[in-house]
DNA sequence: CAATTACTATACTATTTTCGTATTTTTGTA
DNA sequence: TACAAAAATACGAAAATAGTATAGTAATTG
């Protein structure tokens, strides 16, 4: 669904901001329209349901990721400064978005919506998979590495960030993301390429 | 209304913390019990209704805030470092307080609830100045000083350490907050007991 | 042990909220 | 003026919530 309309564009800036917040259960439509400033008859114009205006911020969130992704990627910058700026992103992505918003999506007794995520999150998860692989073969990273682990390992990452022990130990959640990017750049053994500094 | 018993204490630490989120409005009697482990009968138990428990979430995070400013009054620290722990604990309660929570209590039909928050605020409020007076009278503030202005001026401090120009010059909000105790504190004439440092 | 207390689970009604649509009024515009 | 888009309002149906009643279970206490 292609959002060029005015009116539907700021029914979708309100149901992100309120969606994010708060979870998608707790919004009235109502009340988007009120944040938003069009009426009800105009939000029924352009989206069917509540559930729509929610898969098009979902839509529009997982886009715009996808799209950061990509300049990353695209970027003429080295394996480390990738992978931190990935790692960084996620990291910023995963402390804004609300636990509520994706717990109400996931928890949806309309099984059809889990299936809709599963679906555009494997799309989305295929492209990174393939974007990793290009950037491979034009030698940023090294050629038997394996970026499915990378990913699995990202997933962890909100638990790392937030970990106490890791922050003190690191200085800052900032530092925990850098020095796993580093890790996951050069290992642990010495190199010549960068030094480890305290 | 004194919180003794263990469930009931459950159930406001439940409220807090999703009023605290969501707001006041947004939260139903069944979601608190479910987060505090209590079924809807204990709830009513403890609690006339939802609004009672609203209420003594409130009184409990007025009475802290005021047990901490106490602290800080008894406390044998200069007048500068009062008036910065006070300035910092006003900042910090302010950015971490749910504006939604005081949202719903302020734009409640229920008028009576209105008069309520003003009751106690304007008992706080008295609380405060009486402090203030007291340390004034045992010289730690200067004689011709006004407690209430001080107040007033704290009112204005969340628009203040939000601002991107002063965050900019000062470098973080907490320094703003700082470099604001050290203005009301010394003035702008220049003295011994302390040096500005850019 | 018996009795009391604290609590849970469930069911139920009344009330309120929300949804989605229909109707009328306003606004912007060719 | 005429016309289309959107706002305001109203409204019935469906869903959520509040608050109560009942029955029964677990934990405490004398």
């Amino acid at each position: 669904m292609k959002v060029t309309n005015k009116k539907q564009q700021s029914l979708l800036a309100a149901g992100r901001e309120l969606f994010w917040k708060h979870g998608f259960r707790r919004i009235s439509i109502d009340e988007v329209c009120k944040v938003a400033g069009a009426s009800k008859m105009t939000f029924y114009r352009y989206f069917p349901d509540k559930l729509a205006l929610a898969k098009a911020v979902f839509d529009d969130e997982v886009d715009k990721g996808t799209l950061q992704f990509r300049e990353i990627m695209i970027s003429e910058s080295s394996a480390s400064e990738k992978l931190e700026a990935m790692l960084r992103t996620k990291a910023d992505s995963v402390n804004n978005i609300s636990q509520e918003f994706l717990n109400d999506f996931y928890s949806d007794k309309d099984s059809d919506l889990r299936a809709y995520i599963a679906q555009k999150t494997a799309d989305v998860w295929n492209e990174i998979v393939n974007d990793f692989k290009m950037a491979q073969q034009k030698g940023v990273f090294r050629s038997d590495f394996k970026p499915e682990i990378l990913l699995y390992i990202s997933q962890q990452l909100p638990g790392f960030i937030n970990d106490p022990y890791l922050v003190q130990l690191c200085g800052s959640p900032q530092e925990v993301v850098m020095e796993i990017a580093r890790f996951f750049t050069y290992g642990i053994a010495p190199n010549d390429k960068t030094t480890v500094e305290k």
